[in-house]
DNA sequence: GTCATCATGTAAGCCGTTACATGATTGC
DNA sequence: GCAATCATGTAACGGCTTACATGATGAC
C-alpha cells in the first residue's frame, strides 16, 4: 500500500502536514513549506511538482475543485467564496485572480495514514526532526511521547561519544576546533533541556487526559 | 588556475585542511574526516577517494612516499621511523602492516592556497561554516574576524526575520511549531553570543599583534 | 509595453550515499 | 579457515537545485 521507496522523503511529509490543514495549489504550498523549514534550505518548484505528482500517484493527494465552504483555498490576492469550478484561464471569478490555472491538492484518508507512517518511522528522525515537531500533532500522544524520547536518546549518545572520544590518534585540535566543539557540546545539552520540557509536559497531558491503564499502548 | 568549478565543495575542503597538517593516507583520512565533521554526516569511501582523485588532477595534493622524517604518517598499528618506499606487498618494513598498497597524499603549494580560497569564498559560509571554524587557523587574522562578522550578520538577519514575518495568510500555528520556533530563536541568539566571544578574542588579537596601520590590510 | 508576480511543469546536472568488486593481513 | 580490519577504488542510484519553457494578469 504505502511505497517503501518512498519513505524518509522529507518533502512528501511536509507537504502532507500542510495539506492537512488545507487544500492548497503548487504555488502556496511553496510558502508555505519555506516558512515552515525556513532556515535550513528553501525547497524549490524542481522538487515540489515532482513530489506532488508522485503523492497523487499513490493517492495520498488528489486534485480538488476548490468550492467546499470549510477548507478555505487562499487565493494568493484574497477571494470571497463561491469560487467555481472552471475559473481557470480568463475566467476574472468573483474578483480577478491571475496567472495560469491553478491545480488545488487535497490529502485523502490515505494520505493522512502515510503522514502518521512517516512522522513514526524512526530512521528518518535525524533528518526531520524539526519538521516532525512541527507535525507532530497528527501523531497519537504516546507515539509523540517516543518521537521526543528516541530524540533525547540520540542526542544522549552524540554527547556520551563526545566527551569519550577525546585526543584519539595524531589528530591536531587548536584553539577553534575546542571552542567548536565547546559550542557543539552546549547546543546539544540545550536541546537536551528543551525536549526534557516538552516530554514533561507530553508526560502530564497523558496522565492527566488518558489514564488507559490497560493494554492498547503497546500496539506496535 | 583555480578550477572555478570545484569551489563550494566542502569535502575538498576538510580533505586540504587534514592534509595541511601531515600526510595521510584515503583510509586514515575518513576516520579524520568522521572525526572533524563527526555528528552532521559521516563521508564516505565513495565521495572522498574521487574527491581525493579530484584534488590531485589539479595539483591541489599530490602522492608522496611516505619517509620524511617530521611529516609522520601514522600507520593505523604504529610504526617506528624507516618506513622505506615499496613496503607496499608482502614487505612487513619495521613492524607489519597490513593490507593493499596504501596511496600517502601530500598537500602542495597550490593546495595550500586553494584552501585559502576556499575559506575565504563567503558563497560555502552556510553549509561549512564549522568546517570553516576548525580550519580558520589557516587564515589571515583579518580574514578570519570577517567570516566570523559574516557569519554574525547572517545570523541576525535570520533572526530578524524570524520576529518580524510572524502570522502571515492562513498559516495555522499550533504549540509544537510555537515551541520549535522559540528554540530556534534561542539556538540562534546562542550562537551569537558565541560568535561574539570569538569575535572579541580575534580583535584584541589584531590590536596587539598586528597594529599595521597602513594599507596591506585591505588587499583583496 | 514591460516588469513583477502568479502558476506549472521539465531537463540537466551536482553531489552524495549504498552497494559492489578486490585483496592482503592479523587474530581467533 | 573465518571474521574483522585495513585499504582502494567503481557503478548505480537518489534527491535536490538550477535553469529552461510557457503563459496569464495587474500595476506602473
Amino acid at each position: 500500500m504505502y511505497r517503501i521507496d518512498m519513505l524518509s522523503r522529507v518533502i512528501d511529509m511536509a507537504v502532507l502536514g500542510l495539506l492537512q490543514d488545507q487544500d492548497l495549489h503548487g504555488y502556496e504550498l511553496r510558502k508555505r513549506l519555506t516558512a515552515l523549514v525556513g532556515l535550513r534550505g528553501a525547497i524549490s518548484f524542481g522538487s515540489l511538482y515532482p513530489a506532488l505528482g508522485r503523492l497523487e500517484a499513490t493517492g495520498a493527494v488528489k486534485a480538488v475543485e476548490a468550492n467546499d465552504a470549510d477548507r478555505a483555498i487562499p487565493m494568493t490576492g484574497s477571494l470571497s467564496g463561491e469560487a467555481s469550478a472552471f475559473m481557470a484561464r480568463r475566467a476574472t471569478t468573483g474578483r480577478g485572480r491571475a496567472g495560469r490555472a491553478r491545480k488545488v491538492y487535497g490529502i485523502t484518508e490515505h494520505g493522512r495514514e502515510l503522514l502518521v507512517t512517516l512522522l513514526e518511522d524512526p530512521s528518518s528522525d535525524d533528518k526531520a526532526f524539526p519538521l516532525k515537531v512541527a507535525l507532530c500533532a497528527a501523531l497519537a500522544p504516546p507515539r509523540r511521547l517516543e518521537l521526543f524520547e528516541r530524540r533525547r536518546a540520540g542526542l544522549t549518545t552524540q554527547l556520551a561519544a563526545a566527551r569519550t572520544g577525546k585526543r584519539r590518534s595524531g589528530e591536531r585540535v587548536d584553539g577553534y576546533l575546542r571552542a567548536l566543539r565547546e559550542h557543539d557540546t552546549q547546543t546539544i545539552e540545550h536541546e537536551i533541556a528543551w525536549l526534557d520540557g516538552l516530554i514533561d509536559a507530553e508526560r502530564e497531558h497523558l496522565r492527566a487526559e488518558g489514564p488507559v491503564t490497560s493494554q492498547e499502548d503497546t500496539t506496535e
